[in-house]
DNA sequence: CTGAAAGCGCTTACAG
DNA sequence: CTGAAAGCGCTTACAG
């Protein structure tokens, strides 16, 4: 058999008796043929497996049918964060419905990152991107701003700049989830937060001193780490080894719970006996140990489908506007119990 | 400020008093143009913050500077699963350093992924593909082959078709784990597999009969789960059920590892005392539980360089080959022992 | 070494 | 409703 050459829009056209420009139409929706003729373009296009070429099309359409996600985690840690895995796949479950391609990027620093998105404009290799890890001053925004790169911030509502955002109310959960300790019984609680620069660890550091103060506990601090195992390890030993230690600990990640379960027993410490443990995105994770963990859990498929529709909005030129997901939802497991009188 | 429209080659041409055709091959490192001239069209792209459309350049230029990786887990799993996510940091090492694109797709089953290979052909989005998860009778196998896009399968190095791989020696490593459990003197063990019409689950299982029998094992079962920790747990449960239960449990990813750590905690069993563990596919996730998981690593970032390598190099028309990545490796921490007596 | 031109496969005004 | 044609921004023979 002789290598064929790919069918194009004149082999259809030839064959329909049409022009080209009548398939473009039939073949987009477009109006401009009759039903009978886009019709029988569609069947031939079907009959001979047409799938149009995506070069040409970004070319004269000045339209790229890709989105663009770069994602600045060192691999080792974007590894073991189920979050990306997830959000990607309902950013696609999104984009596949139309024909969108997803174009994946990890980067190791923000200049990178930032480099990546001029590249990908200016090369028109997409038509927008997501934007993750939003921080308190982040230099991406007027750098998106200024490229007039279409751009959702997974992440806000503040500090996004022109951009649109799609967000889930941190504040809010972690005030339940305090609100859920103090009915326990516990009074030193402590969290173990994310990069400190990230605007929602902030906004959840905010929220934790609030909440906390207004339930009158008596301590409750915060200490930052990198999401890494080893960072939460190393926050849940300083805080265990205090002669004040504190019955409770939430953590902004499930890899570092489980490191806090992990060194909870090590130092011979009973969860929920003499810790109790909350963590935050709730992952088949949590329920790997013993005991379970109980957890702040959200879809985050969903909202990876949210920001992508969001973007596509904003690529079509629609009206966004910043779309809020559902909250995290408290799923009270075995980690977490009232604590044992000393 | 009026928004600029993007520069192409015909302002730099204009610019440097050259054709179009000059432009283009003094960009693309090509003979025609002199040093001099070459020079002066390399510093006004500079100046100008010059990036070729990346859909003209595959339009005319019959390539995408694209790969695509179709992946076939559920979300649900594959966000747990470190190695994808290493695999791909370590794809794009490869492809940024010559400006080539991932283009990735989650996918639910096989038919979807081959209609993705499909599309993409069509479509002409990526210039070649590279393959998870060989299955002992393929279906992708002959459809890419039909379909002649270039193709590398990470696995094999055996039911590949024509197709080259990258592979590693899982039943080298596999018999290194059974060596190991035998020296501190174990008699019954067992191994918890991946799925089994995974080629390389196929490999695993053999290599894990073989070695025990040569070893002198009483007792080696192998128990087919699907990655997933409740499967892992499960199956956990029920080899620890058995009267004659064994003194060591060899698991195909760590996820089950660690859900196997937990059932035997639950039930009473002291790791490594009454059961000693091995993971595959050592990460971070396996020190991060207490004890510390024994586990079988390798350079996974590495191994898809590899990969992405060899693509380039098919989609190159170079003569490609199978390689062979080094095997994974064993790392002994807290979860194995000599068995205790009974 | 350089220029002029065709062509990649679409989309989209513009005429009929 | 349909056709003929220009144009998207490159690459690549083909002449000079």
């Amino acid at each position: 058999m002789i290598a064929m050459k790919r069918p194009t829009i004149a082999d259809i056209a030839q064959r329909a008796g049409v022009s080209k420009g009548a398939v473009s139409y039939a073949l987009n929706g477009q109006p401009g043929v009759s039903p009978a003729t886009r019709q029988r373009i569609l069947a031939i296009a079907e009959e001979i497996g047409f799938n149009p070429n995506s070069a040409a099309r970004a070319l004269s359409a000045a339209t790229s049918n890709a989105i663009g996600l770069a994602l600045r985690r060192p691999a080792r840690i974007l590894g073991i964060e189920p979050f990306f895995m997830e959000l990607i796949s309902g950013v696609e479950g999104e984009l596949s419905a139309r024909s969108y391609a997803l174009t994946l990027q990890v980067v190791a620093t923000v200049e990178d990152e930032v480099a990546v998105y001029r590249r990908w404009w200016g090369e028109r290799r997409v038509d927008g991107v997501l934007i993750c890890d939003l921080r308190v001053d982040d230099e991406r925004i007027p750098v998106l701003d200024k490229l007039q790169l279409p751009a959702v911030v997974i992440g806000g509502p503040t500090h996004t700049g022109n951009l649109s955002s799609v967000w889930s109310d941190d504040a809010a959960a972690l005030v339940e989830t305090v609100e859920y300790l103090a009915a326990l019984g516990h009074r030193r609680i402590a969290r173990v937060g994310g990069l400190p620069d990230l605007l929602h660890t902030e906004i959840r550091s905010q929220a934790f001193a609030d909440a906390s103060k207004r339930l009158g506990m008596t301590e409750a601090i915060t200490v930052s780490s990198d999401y890494s195992g080893e960072e939460g390890a190393r926050a849940t030993r300083r805080l265990l080894s205090n002669s004040r230690r504190p019955t409770g600990i939430i953590y902004d990640n499930d890899v570092m719970a489980i490191a806090g379960l992990g060194v909870a027993q090590e130092m011979g410490l009973a969860v929920p006996g003499d810790l109790s443990i909350v963590a935050w995105d709730d992952s088949p994770l949590c329920q790997l140990v013993h005991p379970a963990l109980t957890a702040l859990g959200r879809d985050i498929p969903a909202y990876g489908a949210l920001a992508a529709r969001t973007l596509l909005a904003a690529i079509a030129h629609e009206p966004t506007a910043s779309f809020q997901a559902e909250p995290s939802r408290l799923t009270p497991r075995g980690s977490t119990a009232p604590p044992r009188r000393a």
